[in-house]
Parts: C-alpha cells; sequence; structure tokens
DNA sequence: CCTACCGATCGGTAGG
DNA sequence: CCTACCGATCGGTAGG
C-alpha cells in the first residue's frame, strides 16, 4: 500500500490498453479508474491530467523505437540488413504490445509536435536517416528519402493496421520476411 | 431559403472537414452548427444524430470510392496499368477532397463495421481482388492476396500521411508514378 | 432546456 | 508524520 508504484504501472498499461482500443477522447478518466480499480481522485497522484498521461505514454514508447531504430541505423552493415533488422523491431513491438503500437500510430497526430525534433527521439527521422545514408553511400537509388522513409513505414504499418482489424491473422513477426523484401523491392 | 438541400450540403462540407481535422469525437454539434452557420437544432432537421451524420459521411464516400476501385478491376487491361489507375483514384482524391480521404482514413476503426460485406461495397475488398485476378492469371506471384492489398495500400496512404503531416509536399498526383513503381515492384 | 457525463479538485482517512 | 487513496462534489459541456 505505502508503495504506489504498483498503482502507477496499472494505470499506465490499463490506460494504454483502453486509448489503443477506444482513443483518448473516448476514453473518460472515470473508464480508466475502473479498469484499475482504484477511485478516480487516485490517478490524479500519478499524474496532473488525463492529457499528461497521454503524452507521457506517447513519448516514452516513441522514444525507446526511436533509439532502437537508430541503434540499428548506427551499425556497419549492409542496408538490406538493416531494413530487416528495423522491420523485425516494428514487428515484435507489434507482436509483444499490440496497445502500445496501435496507440502511437493513432496519437501520433495528437503528440507528434511535442516530439523533439533532433533525430534522436524521432522515429520517422530514425527511419529517413538510414536512407540518407544509403543514397549517400551509392546503395540505393537517389530519391526523396522522406518518401522512401514513407514506403517504407506504410508497408510495415498497413499489414499491421490489417491484423489489427482481423483481415490478416498470426503473429507479424512471421510476415517479417516477406516485408523486408517488399521495402528493398520499393526503395532499391 | 425553402429548398434545404443548400443547407444540407453545407452541412456535410463542413462536418467532413471539422471530423478530418478534430476527429469526430473531437467535434461538437455545436462546432458544425457554428461553422455552417445555423442553429444546432436545424441540423437534426437534416440527420438524427452526430454518429449518423458520421457514418453517412463516411458510408457514402467509401462506397464511392470502392466502386471506382471496382471499375479500374473489371477492365480488361494488364494488372501494371490497373496498379497505376488505382493510384491515380486515391492520389486524385487526395489532392481534390483531402478533408474526406483523411476522413475515410481515420473513422475507418469506427465505421468499418458498417460497412456491406459484399465485394462492391469494400475498397479493400475491391483492391484485394484486382491483385487475387492477377494471381489466377499468373501476372504476379503467389501470394496472399490480403497481403498484396496492404502493401499497395501502405505504399499509397502513408506517403499522403506524410503529406498532411508536412512531410511531404505537392500534391500526391505528381508521386503517383513513384507509388505505382513501388507497388509494382513490391508485388510482382 | 434537460439530463448525462466529462475532467478536475476537495477534505478526510488509514496503512505503514 | 507521510502519502496513496477514497467518497463526494464542483463547474462545464456534451448530445439531443
Amino acid at each position: 500500500m505505502r508503495d504506489g508504484s504498483k498503482t502507477r504501472a496499472k494505470i499506465e498499461s490499463e490506460a494504454l490498453r483502453l486509448f489503443a482500443e477506444k482513443g483518448v477522447a473516448g476514453t473518460s478518466v472515470r473508464d480508466i479508474a475502473a479498469a484499475v480499480g482504484v477511485a478516480e481522485a487516485a490517478l490524479y497522484r500519478h499524474f496532473p491530467s488525463k492529457d499528461a498521461l497521454s503524452r507521457s505514454l506517447f513519448l516514452e514508447g516513441y522514444a525507446r523505437l526511436a533509439a532502437d531504430v537508430v541503434a540499428v541505423g548506427e551499425t556497419q552493415q549492409p542496408i538490406e540488413t538493416k531494413i530487416g533488422q528495423v522491420v523485425d523491431l516494428f514487428c515484435r513491438l507489434f507482436d509483444d504490445n499490440r496497445s502500445l503500437f496501435s496507440f502511437l500510430l493513432l496519437a501520433q497526430h495528437a503528440h507528434l509536435a511535442d516530439v523533439p525534433e533532433g533525430r534522436e527521439g524521432n522515429v520517422v527521422e530514425a527511419v529517413k536517416n538510414i536512407f540518407t545514408r544509403a543514397i549517400e553511400h551509392g546503395d540505393i537509388r537517389k530519391e526523396d528519402p522522406d518518401l522512401l522513409a514513407a514506403l517504407a513505414l506504410g508497408i510495415v504499418a498497413q499489414p499491421a493496421i490489417f491484423t489489427i482489424y482481423g483481415r490478416l491473422s498470426g503473429p507479424l513477426i512471421a510476415r517479417a520476411p516477406d516485408l523486408t523484401r517488399a521495402i528493398w523491392a520499393a526503395v532499391r
């Protein structure tokens, strides 16, 4: 009882689940409190507002994913290998924490403005930088790296969305080789 | 003044714009009425509820796009040409009516369950059927047509989203050849 | 105009 | 004495 960290963790996981399912606007503080099993006022012991809770969840998840992508980008490997590793990263995030993946997808519009502009913290920038360097090294054709990033992200995101909607089934990691192949074909 | 069709049309266009900008949950009936320049009660002369208005806008736009995709699919042309024509369809919808495009994108989750299951009314089904027939004719490799549809839709949708967010600029139709090329490379 | 629900805040309490 | 949590309630805004 003295340690609120368990309650805090449950607030985060239940809020993430509800936000991913019904959107932030569609989720009330009452919904979250009921799912956690505490009074509404208890939430305000841990987060100053619903919006701050949403923002905190987004920025934390987004920054971690971005850091993972940056780490792949900084290695000295062929671009094709890097693409495969980033695809695996996204697929595993989807399979292991679908709520977080969905939430990052749909909360982008609300919170992307809060993301620091530096290449470190931004997933799209991190993906784009991988392509920028590949172009500089002559490994892929010369093309707007923002467009290449869009193609790659779309090729991963849309199958993920189809899986959420039940149009595709099974873990996304099983499709990772297909997705890597598609990205490589689309950008080379 | 006696003819309410002008008011109805303005309700539809203003609601579409606001729904696309701020989401359905983030848009109040008061917002819509203020944008149209009528009292809130006037909206209820034309639509029984906000949800019905949202559903009507979605189903109408979705059905029209689906019909256009079906029309391309039913022609006797090489698959590569069909892909190019469907890409043009999406790009032109985005450029000419971005509000509708954005709204269809973000309201899918809420209203996709209301779409009739038949191949006629469903955009994804229409795209999928084009690939299914191409596989039957041996024009592209044998692969889950749902996955191929996801790849193609992701390759168009993500650059559109990047354009909305300001990461890409200019009309999407200018990128149509690139997108067609990317889809063809990814699915062949 | 009505009713339902929203986010947020209050003073109080109880385990440790 | 501290603080995580509670029940009750606030003013405001929503759809209808």
